[in-house]
DNA sequence: TCAAAAGTGTTAATTCTACACCCATGT
DNA sequence: ACATGGGTGTAGAATTAACACTTTTGA
C-alpha cells in the first residue's frame, strides 16, 4: 500500500432558493487568494469527529444564521489540483434549500455574501473560484432530477404554502411553465407529498380567489431522498 | 477556522454483476483486524495526486485484474467512528459493473475475494465489516434507480447482447419479472440505448428462436449518468 | 411435429395534455 | 360588474400493461 498523503476534507454547501421566479444561490466573494474577488460556494473544513452533514449544517449556520434546514449530500470533488494550494483538498458537496433568501453576512474568508441568479452565474463560469462552476452546475442538475423523484420541492417553500407557490418552484427550477390545473391534481394525487391544512390565504397581490394552504407531508424529514410514489 | 484534523481518504468500489438471475457483489474477507474474517467492500487509500475515479479503477484492477469498466461515484461516507481505528477515514464509494463474475484473488488486506449474492448478504448485515452493509444497501438502491434513468443496464451485459439478457439484468436488480414483448419494444424505442448489430445468436440452452444481437448505443461512455430519453 | 424462446399485434386501462370553464375574492 | 388567480371537468393523445399469437430454431 502507499503512504497516506495529507488530505484536507471540506464540505461545500450549495444553498439554493427560489426568488421572484428565479433559482438563486448563496455565494461568497473571496477576500483572499487564491481566487480573490471571485465568487465561491460557502464551505469549510470538517472538524475532528464531526460528521459530514453536521459540518455542512454548521457552515450553513455560520454563513447565514439559518437552522433547521434539510441538508443532503450531493457528490464529492477530489481532482488533484482543484485547489491550487499545495495541500490536497477533497470537498464533499452538500445541498441546502431555503424557502426565501435570508439576510447574509460575510465570513472570515469572504468579503461579501449574497444571492445570485443561478442561470446568470452559470453563463459566466469564469467568475467562480476553483471548480465551483462545475459543482454548482451539477447541483442544479441534481435538483432538477430530484424534484420529480423526491419531496425536495417542499423545502423551497414555507411551512404552509399554496400549490401555486409550489408550482413556482418547479417552474423556476425546470425553466418552463406548468399547467396550473394539472399541477394541482398531480400534487394532490401524489401520496406523501402534501396535506391540506383547511386554511386559505389570499395571494400576495391581493387579487383572485384565496388559495388553499398545505403542509409538507413529512415535515421533520431531513432526508431529501424520500421517494414519492408515482402510480 | 479550525485546525485540519488528519483524515485519510479512501475509495471503496462496489463491484456488481448479475449471475444466474441474481445480483452479485464482489466482496473480500478481511485478513486483519479490525473486523478480521468479516466481509468487506474492496477499497483502499487514494494516492497523492490521484483522481478519485482513477483510484477506484486502480483498486478494481488490483483486486480483479479487470480494466476498461465504467466507474461512477456513488456517495461519501465520513461518520466519525465508522472505522474503529484512531485515524479518521472518509470513504468515497464508487460503483463498477461487470458483465459476468470474473476470477478473483485475495489481496494484501484480504484472505479471500469472491462473489456473493447481494440479497442474501444484506439479510445478514452483521457479516459485513465497518458500515459496508449500509454502503452496499445504498449502492443497490442507487442501481435500481439508475436502471430506469440511465443506460447503466448495458454495462451488466457483454459488448454484444440479446434483449433477453438485458431484460435479465432488470429482472435481477428489480426483483420482478418483466413482460418480454413489452420490454423489447420499450428498449428499442428508447433513443441512445441500444443499436442492432444485424447478427443473431442462439440462446445458451440451445432452445428457441435465435435472438437478435445489440450493442450499447454509447460504448465508450464512462459516465453512467447518460440520461435516456423517455417520450 | 413439438417445445422453447424471440418477437409482433391488439386491446383495455391508465396517465398525460390541453384547454374550457366555474369559483371566490378585492376593487 | 369585472379582473384575477384558484380550482374542476373533460376529451383526445400518448403511454402502459396484459396477453394472444406468430416466428424460428433444435430435438
Amino acid at each position: 500500500m502507499n503512504a497516506r498523503p495529507p488530505v484536507a476534507v471540506t464540505v461545500d454547501v450549495v444553498i439554493l432558493t427560489v426568488h421572484l421566479g428565479r433559482l438563486q444561490a448563496l455565494l461568497v466573494t473571496r477576500a483572499q487568494d487564491p481566487f480573490r474577488d471571485r465568487l465561491a460556494i460557502p464551505g469549510g473544513f470538517v472538524d475532528a469527529d464531526e460528521d459530514l452533514p453536521v459540518a455542512a449544517v454548521r457552515e450553513l449556520e455560520e454563513e447565514t444564521g439559518v437552522t433547521g434546514v434539510r441538508v443532503e449530500q450531493l457528490r464529492t470533488y477530489g481532482a488533484p489540483g482543484r485547489d491550487p494550494r499545495p495541500e490536497r483538498v477533497v470537498s464533499v458537496a452538500h445541498l441546502a434549500v431555503l424557502p426565501e433568501p435570508v439576510a447574509v453576512r460575510g465570513g472570515d474568508d469572504a468579503s461579501y455574501a449574497g444571492w445570485y441568479d443561478v442561470a446568470e452565474v452559470l453563463t459566466h463560469p469564469e467568475r467562480l473560484a476553483f471548480d465551483h462552476a462545475e459543482i454548482l452546475g451539477d447541483a442544479v442538475e441534481e435538483v432538477r432530477s430530484r424534484l420529480e423523484r423526491t419531496s425536495l420541492a417542499t423545502s423551497f417553500v414555507g411551512e404552509v404554502f399554496s400549490l401555486s407557490e409550489l408550482r413556482g418552484v418547479y417552474e423556476a427550477v425546470w425553466g418552463r411553465p406548468l399547467d396550473p390545473g394539472n399541477f394541482q391534481r398531480k400534487v394532490r394525487q401524489t401520496e406523501e407529498l402534501v396535506v391540506a391544512t383547511g386554511e386559505t390565504r389570499l395571494s400576495p397581490t391581493g387579487k383572485g380567489r384565496p388559495a388553499a394552504l398545505y403542509r409538507a407531508a413529512r415535515p421533520g424529514v431531513h432526508d431529501l431522498n424520500v421517494p414519492i410514489t408515482r402510480g
